[in-house]
RNA sequence: GUCAGUGUAGCUCAGCCGGUUAGAGCACAGCAUUCAUAACGCUGAGGUCGAGAGUUCAAGUCUCUCCACUGACACCA
């Protein structure tokens, strides 16, 4: 049952504009189930990417005076630069202008016509330059406007490749009701009151775009951006990279188990996407979740309003584990969420400075102050530790939770771990204990549980902050690469041997200042 | 416009099929205090549960109306 595949999606970025801090939310949310899953012993695949083509992407290189290619590497750079930043552990990235995505794509296509479900039809109607879009208008409507841009929209005609989408109606409605394959909830509810509408044939080419993938046997259309983009999870999902080929050989690692994205983009995932892959003859990934969105100080975050948080300002401010550790401990993940500069602050010092550096930081204090340098050796015949009992019930609420991607529960199962800790420390008063010799046994075990519970929360900690994970370990002198939740979260593996670091504040504090 | 969801302490949220003085965490105040990162602990202050009406012995919890915000309503990465 273990050392299962898993394999996992970020969305592919679309490189019109450097990163920003929805992109690394996704990401680290990514990151944070990859690294669970290794934990739990699965191998894993954590893709992720870029989406590099369409008219966008030409226009703004245009007007930067670059050929689309050399601003695609630019912003690919910033991206790679920024995951770095964030200690994102992805084991591909795509590029959707790389030669093996372009070849993947041809092959792909030539299966869907096989299929007989590609087309050549009209697209016709109202058109938003400023949207880039088709609109919906009043019929009787003779001189529409954009309800966004307050210009008039343009009268277009054009011919474009089709995908018989509405071939695959039946399918695509029993496979959104199976249970776990959209969430949350209430975004599933969206998407089946969406194609119960009945769906409609899609465009997949365009005839006025150059920065494409050109669409075999008609020379003068390039591929749509979805169906060029979506693929990029299927060419970085293979076994081989350089060859890419559809062979059931080198699909090992599809489908993949999740595709994490952002709302607005669920329905290309959950539609538009496994109706593509069933009539290439390929399997359906196994999951879509779209999270939400995240405002800031109760405001969208636009250009136009000025209060974008780019992730670098962020990351300097607090540090890549206060970051990662607010993003996923106090936003529900799938929600909205709102970045509050001065709950950032509070949230992040509290839990991982006050309540879990400072456990640690104490105890360590105590054990090797009483306990020549070391770990006790606990060989009382005490009764069991209470904390063995807690951790073992909060490691269970931890897995549950992280399992559905309520990664918000699961934060707070090990601060109610190290709560309790604390508690306990506070309860049994070690430090006056200790003053009465015949009490050093009692004053060991209670110092070794507590060591021990920091060890377990060391360890559920990695793949919230990975880095701070890593400085409690040390501390404990563990060898953090080698940690596995099977092998290393049973109670009493702390090894009185090893030894203790000195105790350094693990996690300093972050100083709230206006800004 | 149609449909769906949300609105509970300063902040983030729990409150199941209606039932005693509405809860938690954080922030704040006081006390205590060193084993510890002005940390941990204890105590406390904070809410007319969006507004109004109705059903009921009893409503945050059910019904209706209204207000505010969010989302979906097909090609927006």
């Amino acid at each position: 049952m273990n050392n299962m595949k898993y394999t996992i999606t970020t969305p592919l970025y679309y490189v019109n504009d450097k990163p920003h801090l929805g992109s690394s939310y996704t990401t680290i949310a990514c990151d944070a189930i990859a690294r669970f899953q290794r934990l739990k012993g699965n191998t894993v695949l954590f893709l992720t990417g870029v989406d590099e083509h369409g008219q966008k992407i030409e226009r703004t290189a245009e007007s930067k005076n670059l050929q689309p290619q050399l601003h695609c590497d630019e912003i690919t750079e910033k991206y790679k630069f920024l995951w770095d930043k964030l200690n994102i552990s992805y084991d591909r990235f795509v590029r959707t202008t790389s030669k093996e995505h372009t070849s993947l794509v041809h092959q792909f296509y030539s299966n869907v016509l096989k299929s007989d479900d590609v087309y050549m039809g009209r697209q016709s109607g109202w058109y938003c330059v400023g949207c880039e879009e088709y609109k919906d208008v009043e019929e009787n409507d003779k001189s529409p406007i954009c309800s966004i841009h307050k210009k008039a929209l343009e009268w277009r005609d054009e011919e474009n490749l089709f995908f018989k989408l509405s071939k695959y109606q039946d399918q695509i409605e029993k496979l959104i009701q199976v249970d776990g394959f959209i969430s949350p909830k209430s975004r599933k509810n969206e998407i089946i009151n969406f194609v119960s509408k009945g769906l409609r044939d899609f465009s997949i080419s365009r005839v006025n775009l150059k920065w494409g993938i050109s669409v075999p046997g008609n020379s003068d259309h390039t591929f749509y951006v979805w169906f060029d983009a979506l693929l990029g999870y299927v060419s970085g999902s293979l076994r081989d990279q350089c060859s890419p080929e559809l062979t059931d050989e080198s699909l090992c690692n599809w489908p993949a188990n999740i595709h994490v994205i952002g709302k607005d983009i669920l329905r290309f995932h959950a539609v538009y996407w496994p109706a593509m892959l069933l009539s290439a003859g390929m399997q359906t990934p196994l999951s879509v979740f779209g999270h939400g969105f995240l405002t800031r100080e109760g405001q969208k975050m636009g250009k136009s309003l000025g209060n974008v948080l780019d992730p670098i300002d962020l990351l300097e401010y607090g540090g890549i584990d206060a970051m990662r550790w607010y993003l996923l401990r106090d936003i529900e993940f799938g929600e909205d969420g709102d970045f509050q500069l001065r709950r950032y602050v509070d949230i992040v010092n509290s839990d991982l400075s006050n309540t879990i550096g400072n456990l640690l930081n104490r105890t360590i204090t105590m054990s090797k102050k009483w306990f020549n340098e070391k770990i006790p050796i606990d060989n009382t015949s005490l009764p069991e530790s209470p904390l063995k009992v807690q951790s073992e019930m909060k490691i269970n609420e931890y897995m549950e939770s992280f399992k559905n991607n309520n990664f918000k529960n699961s934060a707070n199962a090990i601060i109610d771990l190290a709560n309790s800790a604390n508690l306990y420390l506070n309860d049994r008063a070690p430090w006056k204990l200790i003053k009465d010799v015949t009490n050093k046994n009692v004053v060991a075990h209670d110092i070794y549980s507590v060591l021990e519970s920091c060890r377990i929360i060391g360890i559920l900690l990695n793949p919230f902050v990975p880095n701070l994970s890593s400085r409690i370990l040390y501390q404990l002198k563990i060898d953090p690469s080698v940690i596995d939740f099977e092998q290393s979260l049973h109670w009493g593996l702390l090894n009185p041997s090893n030894g203790l670091e000195d105790p350094k504040p693990v996690m300093d504090k972050i100083e709230y200042k206006d800004s």
